[in-house]
RNA sequence: GGGUGAUUAGCUCAGUUGGUUCAGAGCACCUGCCUUACAAGCAGGGGGUCGUUAGUUCGAAUCUAACAUCACCCA
């Protein structure tokens, strides 16, 4: 059999996952076995693949992968979710490049565009997804405007309301008074422009003092309802429960006090005007100030307004400036440079409105939710997200679900003649309940019903997701929600915390009793190699198709886990990936070193090849035991690094050198059945990272039956280990480091065998376990022990034993001299320290016993080995 | 403006309840090697006053305070 030099990911990859998915090997049915449950967190169905989704993704599929290794029932749900506003607007532009405009469709012909789209176009991320080897279960795919799905937000509203957790209220919005509509604040554009400061004086009642505001919209004066001024700024006192009069309209307001007035800014005055600016409005309900709305939908004054009535808000501006400056009113106004918001769809500037939406109640909600991360019962990775969580769940405010939008659920609420409405799953039910409801409506028909236009926002379908993806909400007792509720793991970035991980535990309270995850991860942003985060707009993020075609899936998989602690930042550099190719490399190569030997049942096992194992296998069960650790404890990019080390240093690097039989082929059958059942539990330990490499790697190792696969193989247990024989590897690793060493100072070539001999200095007999594997590695000729030193040879200490390698060349004892010297030096410096601490009584007494113990035995440690170079020197 | 977190090698990060001269890993770097698996490799090596200052302690990268710088979230 030949194998290539390099390992070809391309061939591999597309092999295995269509032979993953042939057996069916992410299915999961429920069953006796435990449970693992991780959902996808859903991905924009408009996404495309980006470096982010490729960490997220990675991570969930380590998690997963490790689990169905561990003998549990895993399964990975995936989907997608609507993104309304996104996917709208998609859509809107796409009819616009056709020449349709959505005001001239009908809300049922734009859905049909809609739906179209989304079969066409939607869901490409779910594909890219199995190319990094994702093992979702495909079976099981959600969209959250599925039926079944959107029933279950429709439910939910419905229950809520009943509950009296959803409540209409009025909330500023930013409008877009070309396009009719409000706008998220991701749709607004803030630029910088020239506008201008207004200085305006307003009379006090009743006196003949005055007091001026500023303002960039001289306009909104027509709808003031108070003049506000700091408590603390002492130039206002006087006013202070007095009024004064509105210019022009003659409207008599109070003077109000708030600590959000800037004093340093204009005049430290400000004029409150809560129907058309945000903070205003937030003052507006603070001192219960009535609300004037002076402005049409279109952005024209309205009659509230009293004057320009009909002008646009940009013209009236104009006049009402050059009014206030006829009647005296204006004092002066300057240059000023401010923010204003944009529509990113028409580009007129947006206007702040109040409107009528739909909320639901938070405080009741976020109560058990706080507590359950509070006191652990969910865990955050990492622990220190749980802080800013708090803060947000302590001054939680009432959550705004409903949206201007057609794609989405449309919200269930039916408007009456009379003014009134009710909330139903149907036109029909909620006419029967109209009609119970109101008595004197008895002639009431459908057609005089009149369903909400607005849809549901796109969280509240997602904070059901955890549930609603086994149609618990719908059907409470099914067997799935019943077996894979709640989930365990869930992956997600920290942005959206609040926004959906917060609100799944509330659902999850409300629905199920029971919280929807018990560990949150939290990942990073993905940035790039300056730091600045990766963005379609800047252009600096590669593409995550081309990095896998590149690097193979396996490679990148490694790269994005290599730099990535929980919830840190991560600095993406292509290096990295470069690295997780170059591993799956040297896995490869070893491969083809072990199936390049020939198993000899006639060859005895030697005892260098029996303390090998004997070794290794101690090692690896070390190991094991680190990499659970890391797991338990969420660091996944911890527990790569271990088992990358685990592999590259002390399996290819040093184990596999020391079995490595001399003439290149035939090796004792005992310690090659060994090396493949090692080779194959470091497959076992690498899969949840490189599943494909790994895979191809297991399935080469030995034969394998159809349907077999290392997938659903079971992780190697942890067993004991022996620490002696990993302490006595130790130091048998420095001797042979240190012999290296020598050859390459001294320009020995390793072809050229040496002599060495060992005086150990230790009271017992020297302990000669691995001598056969120093002889090999270091190829030496002899291997002897003496009693006294060896003269004309070159020598190096380890603990406390010196060796000796006869040379030919002159021994310079100078040089011998001074790096003695030097380690004298050091460790007398560090003998001064240990003793520094004996001798301090209260060190002593105060530190624990153990401590002093170690101190006791570091100084006799030292004093040996100072001992042994000092007779040394002496010697020279 | 309010809040949270961070600062350790050139870069990215570990350092688990203070306790080995404890300062560590990977990458990068330097030197020598085409040694019969691998140059996408092998072997060897250099590199840090743990942001600053003060304090607590027998002992501080680790605990406390102030300051500096940066990042994120909310408004």
């Amino acid at each position: 059999m030949e194998l290539p030099k390099k390992y070809n990911p391309e061939s591999v990859e597309g092999k295995w996952y269509n032979y993953w998915l042939e057996q069916k090997l992410f299915h999961s049915e429920p069953d006796e076995r435990e449970p693992y449950t991780i959902v996808i967190p859903p991905p924009n169905v408009t996404g495309v693949l980006h470096m982010g989704h490729m960490l997220n993704n990675t991570l969930q599929d380590v998690l997963v992968r490790r689990q169905r290794m561990l003998g549990k029932n895993a399964c990975w749900v995936p989907g997608t979710d609507h993104a309304s506003i996104a996917t709208e607007a998609k859509v809107v532009n796409k009819l616009k490049e056709e020449g349709i405009e959505k005001s001239s469709l009908s809300r049922e012909e734009f859905l049909k565009h809609a739906w179209e789209w989304k079969e066409k176009h939607g869901g490409i991320i779910l594909d890219q997804l199995k190319k990094l080897g994702a093992s979702c279960d495909w079976d099981r795919t959600k969209f959250t405007m599925d039926e079944n799905m959107y029933e279950s937000v429709i439910d939910v509203f419905i229950d809520l309301y009943r509950k009296g957790l959803i409540y209409q209220g009025k909330r500023m919005v930013n409008w877009d008074p070309k396009a009719l509509t409000a706008l998220s604040d991701e749709e607004v554009v803030y630029r910088e422009e020239n506008s201008r400061l207004y200085y305006v004086r307003y009379k006090v009642e009743g006196e003949s003092d005055w007091v001026t505001i500023a303002t960039t919209r001289p306009e909104t004066i027509l709808g003031d309802t108070a003049v506000c001024v700091n408590p603390n700024d002492e130039r206002y006192t006087h006013l202070l429960g007095k009024r004064v009069v509105v210019p022009l309209v003659e409207r008599s307001v109070p003077v109000i006090q708030d600590t959000y007035v800037d004093m340093e800014f204009g005049t430290g005055c400000l004029k409150i005007t809560p129907a058309h600016d945000e903070n205003d409005y937030e003052i507006g309900l603070r001192h219960k100030l009535d609300s004037i709305d002076i402005l049409n939908d279109d952005g024209t004054l309205s009659k509230n307004a009293q004057l320009f009535v009909g002008e646009d808000r940009e013209a009236a501006r104009k006049k009402m400036a050059e009014a206030l400056e006829n009647e005296g009113y204006l004092v002066k106004q300057e240059d000023y440079k401010n923010n204003v918001g944009f529509s990113e769809r028409t580009d007129v500037p947006i206007e702040p409105k109040l409107s009528l939406q739909w909320f639901v109640k938070m405080q009741e909600l976020a109560k058990p939710a706080l507590e359950l991360v509070m006191d652990d019962t969910i865990k955050f990775y990492p622990a220190k997200f749980k802080n800013s969580y708090r803060h947000w769940m302590e001054n939680v405010r009432d959550w705004c679900i409903s949206r201007q939008l057609w794609w989405g659920q449309r919200i269930p609420v039916y408007y009456l003649p009379n003014k009134e409405h009710v909330v139903a799953k149907s036109k029909e039910e909620a006419l029967k309940i109209a009609r119970e409801r109101y008595p004197e409506l008895e002639n009431l028909k459908t057609d005089d019903l009149h369903q909400d236009e607005d849809v549901l926002d796109t969280w509240f379908s997602s904070w059901l997701w955890p549930i609603s993806v086994f149609d618990g909400i719908r059907n409470p007792d099914n067997e799935d929600i019943n077996y894979y509720y709640p989930t365990d793991d869930l992956v997600t970035a920290p942005e959206i915390l609040f926004f959906w991980v917060a609100r799944m535990i509330m659902a999850g309270i409300e629905y199920r009793k029971d919280v929807p995850f018990r560990n949150v991860y939290l990942t990073g942003i993905v940035r790039d190699k300056h730091g600045q985060k990766m963005s379609k707009s800047l252009g600096n993020s590669p593409d995550p198709i081309r990095l896998i075609n590149d690097y193979g899936a396996d490679g990148v998989r490694v790269g994005m886990l290599l730099t990535s602690p929980a919830g840190n930042d991560l600095p993406f550099d292509e290096v990295l990936c470069e690295q997780g190719r170059n591993f799956s490399n040297k896995i490869w190569n070893a491969l083809r070193l072990v199936k390049g030997w020939e198993a000899d049942e006639t060859l005895e096992q030697k005892q260098n090849n029996q303390i090998t194992i004997q070794w290794f296998e101690s090692r690896l069960n070390q190991v094991n035991h680190k990499i659970n650790d890391h797991f338990k404890k969420f660091r996944i990019s911890d527990a790569l690094m271990t088992i990358y080390r685990l592999i590259w240093d002390d399996f290819c690097s040093w184990y596999l050198e020391m079995i490595k039989p001399a003439d290149g082929r035939l090796i004792d059958k005992a310690t090659f059945d060994t090396t493949i059942a090692n080779f194959d539990k470091l497959m076992r330990l690498l899969h949840p990272f490189m599943p494909f490499l790994t895979e191809e790697v297991w399935q080469s190792l030995t034969e394998r039956k159809e349907g077999e696969s290392i997938m659903v193989s079971l992780m190697p247990e942890v067993e004991s280990y022996d620490v002696n024989i990993l302490e006595q590897f130790e130091e048998t690793r420095e001797v042979i480091m240190a012999i290296r060493s020598l050859r390459q100072e001294k320009n020995i070539p390793y072809r050229e065998p040496l002599d060495l001999y060992v005086k150990s200095n230790k009271q017992e007999a020297p302990d000669k376990t691995f001598d056969s594997i120093i002889t090999k590695l270091c190829n030496l000729q002899t291997m002897d022990y003496t009693e006294s030193k060896v003269d004309d040879a070159l020598s190096f200490i380890v603990r406390s034993s010196e060796y000796y390698i006869p040379a030919d060349q002159a021994i310079d004892a100078e040089e011998e001299r001074k790096k003695l010297q030097e380690e004298l030096e050091y460790m007398k410096g560090f003998l001064q320290g240990v003793m520094k601490k004996l001798n301090n009584e209260r060190f002593v007494t105060n530190a624990p016993e153990q401590v002093v113990e170690k101190e006791r035995k570091k100084k006799a440690d030292a004093e040996e080995k100072i001992n042994v170079i000092e007779q040394k020197i002496n010697n020279l």
